[in-house]
DNA sequence: ACATTGGGTCAACCCTGTTGACGTAAGGCG
DNA sequence: CGCCTTACGTCAACAGGGTTGACCCAATGT
């Protein structure tokens, strides 16, 4: 029975357990699964035990895992960018978009880490694009390098954004184990053979933090630097 | 049978259909049945089913399935630097090592998908990161900086070129068909609601491309200028 | 030649997503 | 009001996943 998903639906009858299923719910419930017992919760039986329904009522609501994802996905991007207004600082406004987005991707890792590398090309994306080369435009990129730029400064940050939702997408024992990587293996290590590592070993411990905020503080330190240089030679050869 | 994978390995069996099996084998085969027929197609039975032995077999390698994935992902890494030596100059030194691990990457796209995001703890990857704090120790920065750089910095290479892999790693009718969505749908905006996206109209076309070393070379561009900040003044406050 | 034991094999367990059949109750309609 | 259709919740079952413990053969050191 994989297909047809209806619209609207008339016949809204309650499960054994007496809740009526929806659409919504279904995603509410899933995102609330996700957050509370880890992402590795997600799977359709879980998520028919949370709603106190058969699993199998689920694909009345969607043809599959792929497409529920999918409308997870989109509730996600909705509520990432909802209510951003760009402000006159163009390099703060980049930065709490690429902020906006790392945070709704980490909120929902899972969902995000399978949905990253899609392009969803809707409305909230669009609307990202035109805010984001608005801003390099009133820096003084001309076009061409404001559309290069933006698209240098989004990658970076949609590509960091879905490696730390993947990160917090592993399950629980793979993700601390990665974690302490860092300090275990990389403490004893032959000095000879690795002297620079051997040099910054007491550092070696925060290579597990993020380098979200420290790259996109280096990138807008370049994209900043060139536009100071553009207002110094307004037309340069 | 979960645990003890020996180091070293004396008594070499044949299985049963007469293959000697070795660790270099099982993840050769693995990144083979990967390339051929996609990420998924990498389960242990079917890969005890390529190499012609039972699939628990595999557990006398490897301590299981996640330790599979590091085990491939390091290979990649190692293949992707071998030969590499740093040069004098480190920024043209990083760059070099950015693009080789891109290479690496899109040489295996698909298993690339799986590994990226992932501390291998391995011999290919620590000498990767030893290489790289090297260069940035080389270039003046303090212990402390030059792990958070370089941090920031390979966290941005992978990110990028995981997110180039998956992309490549999609079937081709999907990723023209990507492609051209981009085009069509950033075609007939209304200038009035989308004044910066009708103003770059022209170089929207250019948007498909990659953005990767663009964005490596921002990166760079914003180190050697901290870089240079230090020599001037040697010991801030 | 023999004891040791590494490692290939087998059966079994519990988890997944997904499907087709089944029946019940909800809602339109006379 | 009551019938008839059918939406949709339920159930059983299947195929495939990772992982484990027991089994036992043969390669190796002595």
């Amino acid at each position: 029975m994989s297909t047809r998903v209806p619209q609207e639906r008339r016949r809204r009858r309650p499960t054994r357990s007496g809740i009526l299923l929806s659409e919504d719910l279904i995603v509410e419930t899933a995102l609330r699964l996700i957050g509370e017992h880890g992402p590795e919760a997600l799977s359709v039986r879980r998520l028919g035990a949370a709603l106190g329904c058969d699993p199998t009522a689920l694909y009345r609501y969607f043809h599959g895992t792929d497409d529920l994802v999918l409308a997870i996905a989109d509730r996600i991007i909705g509520d990432a960018m909802a209510g951003f207004v760009p402000g006159d600082d163009w390099v703060a406004s980049l930065r709490e978009m690429a902020l906006r987005v790392r945070a709704g991707y980490l909120a929902h890792p899972r969902a995000a880490a399978l949905a990253a590398h899609r392009v969803t090309r809707r409305r909230n994306e669009i609307r990202a694009v035109e805010t984001g080369i608005g801003l390099l435009l009133t820096a003084g990129f001309e076009p061409a390098d404001a559309a290069r730029l933006y698209l240098a400064f989004i990658d970076t940050v949609l590509s960091h954004a879905a490696t730390e939702a993947a990160f917090h997408a592993l399950p629980r024992q793979q993700r601390e184990a990665d974690h302490r990587a860092w300090r275990d293996v990389y403490q004893d290590l032959d000095p000879a053979t690795y002297p620079a590592l051997t040099a910054v070993r007491p550092e070696l411990a925060g290579m597990a933090d993020s380098s979200f905020p420290q790259a996109v503080d280096l990138l807008l330190e370049a994209l900043a630097a060139r536009a100071r240089a553009l207002t110094r030679r307004p037309t340069a050869p």
